[in-house]
DNA sequence: AGAGGTGGTG
DNA sequence: CATGCACCACCTCT
């Protein structure tokens, strides 16, 4: 690799005045490919300072210093970023798409992103981060050193020239990354798919610096009657297991009875079970929990229950509450997952709760004043996915008919007649028929199904071959997918996205263990990163039209299959409509032979 | 610090 | 032969 910089010893420009940017752009307005990255005081673009702002050609790196020149008000730097025929690489764009947009106004276009190009070359195999460092070891074959990074922590003084060296480097080194991973994309089929993630990353920043307001006065309310519940039935435990324990009667200074163990150690909730009241229990999980006859494990599921809403859902989730905008402002990852899905953190807002009596966690997410949250969700889209990538007829008509799935299987599974009123004269045959339908997906045998439904593996295994009568094309669809997999090493959704396989040694004692785990993930995966497919075409269908009508209004949470979005009152029930139709429009790109189903509504809650 | 157990979501 | 996909948060224990 012939590198068009020195590593010890990068050309920069650094720019703190009129002149010297319009010297700059002269030559930047010339490149086709540009390399973008930013320094700031921190991680926050709400909170933190920008104290660089870097743009690079193969050679130079030109460090534009936002603390001497209002880089919002340089047009043609603007113009530039903005320019959608100029590629901008950069290595986790969304970082420097927030920083720039939130503290510039400026809005880039066309990134290239050299960590994501990494995730999707690489999804299921190796590392789950791809730092820049170890992508310049891979492709530019030198140490690109870290440190001075931590350097502009929290930083108030002039840049140093090690700080330019370091920042010089960032951009630089992304050219020779950019050169060794675009033949990978083009060989392995994915340029399609990685464009896909690039225009995602921009909706995805817009999602992140916009956040999702929360109702925090209620959310304590709820934590607070929930504690008080929890607390209640802790002291019931407590009582019930006094007697087992030496200090059972002891009291602490103010004459309260101590606890005889800590509710939350498995390890002596097991001593507790199996040495003081012989249940021989292989763990204290809610499945095993139901099964055993005795009042203290009830008691213990019943607070389980609470002390899980508390712990997972409590104060640490509000305490992430941004000073500056009043928000939640979650880290939304395009390629947290191996299948192409996104994961969430800082809160993990795919996992909160469904709204229930007693924790209607959701409402909590309300819209500011003026505006209406717009919550749209696909019907059912796996299992269209499905039906639409097997091919299967039967299953193919179900949905053209727009019956009721899982009570149509269990007709034609059980020999009865299908109606409207299926699913309240045969419950038991519907939810059989439902739960086959989803473990195939992942891929479930007879035993996983028998556990299920709580019958026998025999009766389970003659369920799923009814399944497979029902529907003859599907065993050969998944069947041919695990076999794929193995043969090939990897799986591939419709759309090119591919998921690799690390294989076990012959005489790893648990070959065929794992290799049964790679057949059941490569049946999933084509489906599952089939769903994310849509969801980010939908996703940037949706940021498009939000600028063509200009919309008041931003997308703020995403859900797998649900897109919810804020927008301002008198354009909510317009809003509505176009985000079914768009992500109808994202799902019909890969599911064609059934009809593609997103329902939207308005309201001043999260709710699902 | 990291692993294992548990349980919330789609 | 082994027996349900994809995640993240919190807790305890080592």
């Amino acid at each position: 690799m012939d590198l068009k910089f020195d590593p010890n010893n990068p050309r920069f420009e650094y720019i703190t005045d009129i002149e010297g940017a319009n010297k700059a752009l002269d030559v930047l307005e010339k490149a086709s490919i540009i390399g973008v990255d930013v320094e700031g005081t921190g991680l926050d673009p709400h909170l933190e300072k920008l104290l660089l702002v870097q743009i690079g050609t193969e050679d130079t790196s030109y460090l534009f210093d936002p603390r001497a020149l209002d880089l919002g008000k340089l047009e043609r730097l603007k113009n530039l970023l903005e320019n959608p025929k100029i590629i901008k690489l950069t290595h986790n764009g969304k970082f420097d798409y927030k920083f720039i947009k939130v503290q510039t106004g400026i809005s880039m276009t066309n990134i290239y992103d050299t960590m994501l190009t990494e995730a999707i070359l690489t999804a299921g195999v190796g590392r789950r981060l791809h730092s820049l460092q170890v992508l310049t070891q891979d492709y530019a074959q030198f140490v690109l050193k870290k440190d001075t990074r931590e350097s502009f922590q929290s930083y108030t003084g002039p840049i140093t020239d090690e700080q330019k060296s370091y920042s010089a480097l960032d951009t630089l080194v992304l050219f020779p990354i950019f050169e060794g991973q675009t033949p990978k994309l083009k060989k392995e089929g994915m340029v399609n798919v990685a464009k896909l993630e690039f225009a995602s990353t921009l909706v995805v920043g817009d999602m992140e610096i916009r956040g999702v307001h929360i109702d925090s006065d209620k959310w304590k309310q709820i934590l607070k009657d929930l504690a008080k519940k929890r607390d209640e039935i802790a002291k019931n435990f407590q009582e019930m297991i006094r007697t087992y324990y030496r200090n059972g009667n002891q009291t602490d200074l103010f004459g309260a009875p101590v606890d005889a163990i800590n509710m939350n150690s498995t390890t002596q909730l097991l001593d507790l079970f199996n040495n003081k009241l012989a249940l021989d229990m292989p763990s204290t999980g809610a499945e095993i929990l139901k099964t055993v006859n005795h009042p203290v494990a009830q008691v213990l599921a019943e607070y389980r229950g609470y002390e899980k809403l508390i712990s997972a859902f409590g104060e640490t989730l509000l305490a992430q509450v941004n000073r500056k905008t009043g928000r939640l402002h979650p880290d939304f990852m395009q390629m947290g997952t191996a299948t192409g899905r996104f994961s969430c953190k800082d809160p993990n807002l795919q996992q909160i709760p469904r709204n229930s009596e007693e924790a209607p966690f959701r409402t909590c997410f309300t819209p500011e004043p003026g505006y209406k949250l717009v919550t749209a969700d696909y019907s059912s889209i796996e299992m269209r996915i499905l039906a639409d990538l097997s091919g299967d007829e039967k299953m193919i008509d179900a949905f053209l008919n727009d019956l009721d799935m899982h009570s149509y299987t269990a007709a034609l599974m059980f020999n009865k007649e299908y109606n409207k009123d299926f699913k309240k004269q045969y419950p038991d045959l519907r939810q059989a028929a439902k739960s086959i339908g989803f473990g195939l997906m992942y891929g479930m045998g007879p035993v996983g199904l028998a556990a299920q439904l709580k019958i026998e593996p025999k009766l389970a295994e003659e369920y799923m071959n009814l399944f497979f009568k029902s529907y003859p094309s599907v065993k050969g669809f998944l069947d041919r997918l695990s076999k794929d997999a193995v043969r090939n090493g990897w799986s591939s959704t419709p759309s090119g996205r591919k998921r690799w396989y690390t294989f076990p040694e012959k005489t790893d004692p648990e070959y065929r263990k794992k290799i049964s785990s790679i057949e059941r993930q490569a049946k999933n995966h084509p489906i599952q990163g089939t769903n994310a497919d849509a969801m980010k075409y939908a996703l940037v269908f949706l940021n498009e039209r939000l600028r063509k009508e200009n919309v008041d209004g931003s997308i703020v949470l995403t859900v797998h299959d649900e897109i919810v979005s804020e927008i301002r009152a008198d354009q909510a029930e317009d809003w509505a409509k176009i985000q079914s139709e768009e992500m109808v429009r994202a799902g019909a790109l890969f599911v064609k032979k059934v009809p593609v189903i997103s329902e939207a509504f308005v309201s001043d809650v999260w709710e699902h």
